[in-house]
DNA sequence: TTGATACTTGACAGCGCTGTCCAATCATCG
DNA sequence: CGATGATTGGACAGCGCTGTCAAGTATCAA
């Protein structure tokens, strides 16, 4: 083990005392060019790293951000840490990951954890993002977070989000284009707030677009597969069926997929199946799935900005925010509705 | 925010000094059990958590498990991070998270993260567990690693693994039990260890049963879907075709599936088809996918396990390992072989 | 030249905890 | 009953860094 080069030796190195070596580290102002290079300079010659453990004891900052995930798509939450991490390297940050089981007893998961590390902030994905014990815990511990794509009470926190309603009417928007008129939709987990807002602009679309939605046509699903193979099949089980199903995750969608092969309809010619997030699975299936990516990965860094950030919110004012772009992808599995 | 409790707070609840506290906390020998009931009674009474920053930094323990990934598959990753912190919440500890890219200078991105971070340990997971740069950055920080399912160089550093080659040689017999004789096999990512361990074992099994493997029924994938869709095309272009398809990983066999569906070929009846890893994508396909179920999340659970114990390896001694059970997921993808 | 006003730098005191070392107390035995 | 060793508790010194505050130095206008 190389031994441990601490700040003292860059100060003895460079010639001057610890605590300019500190300025220079935390970019402090007021340090004149000269002897910044100077302390720069042996920084690089001892390789030195300042120990994060000793930053956070003494200093404000904890260099740790947290985040928080619970019963996940395993591919949303891989896609949250890379984003999140692409940031935080370049300011010495790390990521400290904890999954959360709602079905326990949230509070005793969430209190000890933030007492013992303080992070700087913390990451909330969905549900988490709209879990009450969750956002009173931080609070009261007093630690920032920021909500990804929350469903409600929008001036609570910063959040980061995409219009998920927009990218849903936008999908039955296509279908509609397509010349489909008899459209099913399979809701998702009502836990997740964006469930409300997709179901929402596919009904959005169907208004503007002057078509009925059949009775029958609507199921509740809960964003598994699973749930997506049950939804399709008491949608496709009778003989009177829709041209077309949006289903409110790629899982979902891939559900009725596994349904429609099961029955023998020809997708997309028979049956145009949409998904939503474009997950890896939405690409590991044929065909492959229409579905709207997500930018989660630039949601996950955009989240992790505000973190190291640490703006303060002025009294009164709205917390802040970011709208980032979704991307309609269309594939194979929407086509034109049969004659 | 709540006001920090600190030790000096408990010390001076329990009547006792805070070094007494400390051993109680650590579970040091040593205390009188009447005296560690009344320090433990003054914790629960303030609700103290020991500040990690400050143990680490006194300490010789970060409370600190670093998870080092690539390119990973995200079910993969997440079991790996969910079997990990199960065992790490029980002793106080955290994990931190690290995707390395081995494509870029895998040397600068693991040596300033090692030296900020005093990690107590890391989890090396495929293809990392078998990065020479890796291993012996490591190495040269002094900081102890379990390396999953490596690919050899066993006797190097602690490991945790599954019989892949025994798994493979199952999975061959399965498939030769149901009557198939003329089998092709896509081997893994070349990077992998664990790639050549399932191609021995295929080629042990058919080796056992007394059946050739035919030219042209080995090909060489990469894990991931589109190879395997690749490979499959080859595989089964022609009209002399193999009667089943094992697939060294779950992707692949997806990919295999999916020119099935193409070519119209009927799963399990004129095709078999066998994956590997169990992972969410086998079940989320109809017909759901034979697979052999990996302890992940035991797997992880068991290299977390060891890093905390901290064991010292003895001079000359092989380092500590594990080898944990796989599983055998029949599913509907394989079925008797077509007369 | 002088005082006022920057700008730079350093001394020092902790942050909250553990490791070391010593003192006090207790049990046990010849 | 004193001596011996084991058990238990505490004082104290940092771990490596940042925050505070004050001192030193340069700059400029009067």
């Amino acid at each position: 083990m190389s031994a441990k080069v601490t700040i003292h030796d860059v100060a003895r190195e460079s010639g001057v005392s610890i605590k300019t070596v500190s300025r220079v580290l935390n970019r402090e102002p007021n340090v004149k060019a000269d002897t910044r290079d100077r302390v720069q300079a042996a920084v690089a010659a001892l390789n030195y790293r300042p120990n994060i453990s000793a930053r956070s004891l003494a200093g404000s900052k904890a260099y740790l951000i947290g985040v928080f995930f619970d019963n996940p798509s395993p591919g949303y939450v891989t896609d949250v840490q890379l984003g999140a991490i692409a940031r935080c390297r370049q300011e010495g940050y790390h990521l400290i990951v904890e999954p959360i089981d709602s079905t326990a007893d949230v509070e005793d998961q969430v209190a000890p954890m933030l007492a013992t590390l303080r992070m700087d902030g913390v990451i909330l994905t969905p549900p988490l993002s709209d879990h009450p014990v969750v956002l009173s815990a931080l609070e009261r511990e007093g630690v920032s977070y920021v909500r990804i794509a929350p469903g409600g009470d929008i001036d609570r926190a910063p959040w980061v989000s995409m219009d998920d309603r927009l990218a849903a009417y936008e999908m039955t928007k296509h279908l509609i284009d397509l010349g489909h008129r008899d459209i099913g939709f399979i809701i998702g987990h009502p836990d997740h707030g964006a469930s409300r807002l997709r179901h929402q602009g596919f009904l959005d679309a169907m208004r503007d677009a002057g078509l009925a939605v059949r009775d029958g046509r609507v199921e509740q699903g809960m964003f598994s597969f699973r749930s997506g193979f049950e939804a399709a099949e008491r949608l496709l089980g009778g003989s009177d069926r829709p041209t077309a199903i949006f289903a409110s995750n790629d899982d979902m969608a891939l559900g009725v997929m596994a349904v429609a092969n099961r029955l023998r309809l020809d997708v997309p010619n028979a049956l145009s199946i949409a998904g939503f997030d474009d997950t890896p699975g939405a690409r590991i299936t044929w065909p492959q799935l229409t579905t709207v990516r997500q930018p989660i990965f630039a949601m996950a860094g955009a989240a992790a900005d505000m973190l190291m950030d640490g703006v303060e919110r002025e009294e009164g004012a709205p917390p802040p925010s970011k709208v980032l772009d979704f991307e309609l992808v269309v594939r194979e599995s929407t086509g034109q509705a049969p004659a």
